[in-house]
DNA sequence: TGCCAGGGTCTTT
DNA sequence: AAAGACCATGGC
């Protein structure tokens, strides 16, 4: 495993790889990558082909170093250079979504602390559905660790450098289980249910990143979503948040940006919804990095 | 140690 | 449509 190909992938101006590569280390018990001295190292499936292994580093004005160990050809580089970009939401221009920041009372304070930060997402479409059930209702450390659990005991893993780094399961995998198989890993029988049931349809093809994509609306696409069991308005905007870079989903259930308002307004009690509708009115199509944003001052 | 956690479904009014 | 019961486990 010597051989590797080297890409740089350019950043917009308003990019800063430290507050990314912050986000991603305050996120504890991760367990699909890893952030060492500057270096985001991850296993990465490719349809079709053996998975790869990625090294993401700070190449400064030339952007991002990424290393990559396992590409079969131009094309499978090609795949992960669009992945990286995809993860790191490069193609946003933040641009309008900071002068109207600047303005406002709740996001000031966020993009002066936080600037350069992108929505980090989760390009892969099960990843993300099953991440967003997962973390339902628990607290976020309990999340990670039933992640952790799910994914080490379903899904498959590369080792580099005599470490492991892990593949998150396949819906073949998860459509194939039975209730009884994820409820010892401290799933309840609920999310047991809708981790299948979701695997199922998108292995049937019935749920697709494509589909949503294709939808006529934002409104379409949080239809598409809902009507799925399991999947309530805060899984569908987390979900059109993360994969699918809607730039007005809005998790308004949200406890951490309920929490976040809270805080910034030193309140004895989490807003209203209404309350929350009220103050949000001037990130109008930017809500989702306004939220993510703001989720950054809960760490 | 009791409250709360990156909610959702199902039933009842 | 809106409200309440129930789920059901760990973190702090």
């Amino acid at each position: 495993m010597e051989q590797y190909d080297e890409i740089q992938i350019p950043v917009p101006a308003e990019f800063s790889f430290h507050q990314n590569m912050k986000y991603l280390m305050d996120a504890g018990n991760e367990c699909m990558y890893e952030v060492e001295d500057g270096h985001i190292r991850r296993a990465l499936s490719i349809p079709g082909e053996a998975p790869v292994f990625i090294d993401i580093s700070d190449a400064g004005t030339d952007g991002l170093l990424v290393k990559i160990w396992g590409a079969a050809d131009d094309t499978t580089i090609q795949k992960v250079q669009h992945y990286v970009t995809d993860w790191f939401d490069l193609e946003t221009d933040l641009r309008p979504f900071y002068a109207m920041a600047q303005e406002d009372r709740y996001l000031q304070k966020a993009i002066e602390q936080f600037y350069g930060l992108r929505n980090m997402g989760i390009p892969d479409f099960f990843e993300a559905v099953s991440w967003g059930i997962i973390g339902q209702q628990i607290n976020l450390a309990f999340a990670f660790t039933l992640k952790r659990r799910f994914v080490e005991t379903f899904g498959s893993s590369i080792e580099w450098q005599g470490k492991r780094y892990w593949l998150f399961p396949t819906p073949e995998t998860i459509a194939a289980l039975s209730v009884e198989e994820l409820v010892p890993l401290q799933m309840t029988q609920r999310k047991s249910e809708y981790l299948i049931g979701v695997a199922r349809l998108i292995v049937e093809g019935s749920l697709t990143k494509e589909a949503l994509q294709a939808a006529g609306s934002f409104k379409d696409a949080e239809k598409l979503l809902t009507a799925v069991r399991g999947i309530g308005p805060w899984t569908a905007n987390y979900v059109l948040m993360r994969c699918l870079r809607s730039p007005n989903a809005f998790p308004l259930a949200d406890v951490g940006l309920l929490n976040a308002i809270k805080y910034l307004d030193n309140l004895d009690e989490k807003p209203s919804r209404e309350e929350l509708l009220r103050l949000a009115v001037p990130w109008a199509d930017w809500e989702s990095y306004a939220t993510f944003y703001l989720w950054r001052f809960l760490y």
